[in-house]
DNA sequence: GTACAGTCCGACCGGTCGGTCGGGATTTTT
DNA sequence: AAAAATCCCGACCGACCGGTCGGACTGTAC
């Protein structure tokens, strides 16, 4: 009776990945009120009270996916080279981020939600997110204003920049059903990432660099 | 006993005009789901059953708000002259949709809401708001369109670009205390919009006209 | 053995949800 | 005056909410 894998089968998640997952999915879709632990607890395959057992409440399991998806697009702009000119830079740090946030249609989604919500979220703690979102926006910050030094960069205000940043990329892919009626076809497809790329890009580094007539 | 006041005092609001301001107000800071109909009739000074005398249910009186807001910001839009260069008009676009939605700091947030969380919504009916986003996006598009044909705009694909605006401005004012925090100040202040302003335009501009290097 | 920690469950709690119902006022129309 | 329409209310419904509690079923350590 060979009753464990040999070779290294697809790991079974852990129930602790299941409601992670679970719940990433759920809260992309309805945001933090609108998703109820006994449905992220059937479609993980137990009972709510086992939920209870791996987060001391709803938020602390908001928070949990939250830190997640913010780690994992933390992970790939840490990992971009600090070489270079701001320019080039950037455009990395936008592509890595469309990337980031392309590899699952769940984070963009999610990430939007978690802005917009905060009303309602700021209640809670989130700490598994803050600290990494504010080194995300450091990382960024800093490209940005070494490029203005350096003259590659208009001189525009950082933190509106940033700001532009967010709403540029991630409303893109937390647009939804709305989205996918404005460009005509799935946000999702590599294709349509590719062609996302191509338009902000240079959008963004034209919009960040010409010094012209529009006043 | 005067019983009527002789001058135009300052119209009491009707019933229904309060509702749909106490409502705007709680769906732009909580969301469709995050909203109940005590809370809304309470804070309009009536019982909840009231509100079933003005309204069918719940989502008759979200796509009420939704299409009274979209219809101020159509309303400015459409009072915009379709004289002059596209480059001119595009600019004019900006301006108003930024002026109608720092009018009142409900709007962004709802509209933004209203896109992300339109897997829940889609489950009803909103025809007071379709129609009028739809001419609102025919407008812009237009815009656009007749831009990249005179060759004043680069030839960007126009659903995209009109995607942009909706992040970048839509996303700006409904970005609460998370954008607070990233500007570092009230976003509707007089003096943050025409900040805002001053660096929204030439960054769109720039953005959908220089051809430049980068790819 | 048996003690113990980890994992999970069903039953239950107080409370809120959107929506319904019958009826009491008040005003307008006939 | 009578009828009809408008406006609004309290009481109530079934469903669902987040969270608690006691216990059952494992596997491992001693």
């Amino acid at each position: 009776m060979p009753s464990a894998p040999q070779v290294d089968a697809p790991v079974p998640p852990s129930s602790l990945e299941k409601i992670l997952d679970t719940a990433e999915a759920l809260f992309a879709r309805s945001g933090f009120e609108g998703v109820g632990l006994r449905e992220v607890a059937l479609r993980s395959g137990m009972s709510k009270s086992a939920l209870f057992h791996y987060f001391p409440g709803k938020a602390d399991l908001y928070s949990a996916v939250l830190g997640r998806i913010l780690g994992a697009v933390l992970e790939g702009v840490r990992a971009l080279s600090e070489e270079g000119s701001a320019l080039i830079r950037l455009k990395g740090l936008i592509e890595t981020i469309v990337d980031s946030l392309a590899a699952s249609p769940t984070r963009g989604p999610l990430l939007l939600r978690s802005i917009v919500e905060g009303s309602v979220l700021d209640d809670y703690e989130t700490p598994d997110a803050d600290e990494k979102l504010i080194e995300l926006f450091e990382i960024a910050a800093r490209i940005l204003s070494e490029g203005a030094a350096s003259g590659e960069l208009r001189a525009v205000p950082v933190p509106h920049a940033l700001q532009a940043l967010v709403g540029l990329l991630v409303f893109h892919f937390a647009s939804g059903g709305f989205g996918e009626e404005v460009i005509g076809g799935p946000i999702y497809s590599s294709t349509e990432i590719q062609r996302f790329k191509e338009f902000v890009v240079p959008f963004t580094l034209n919009g960040l660099t010409s010094e012209s007539i529009h006043g």
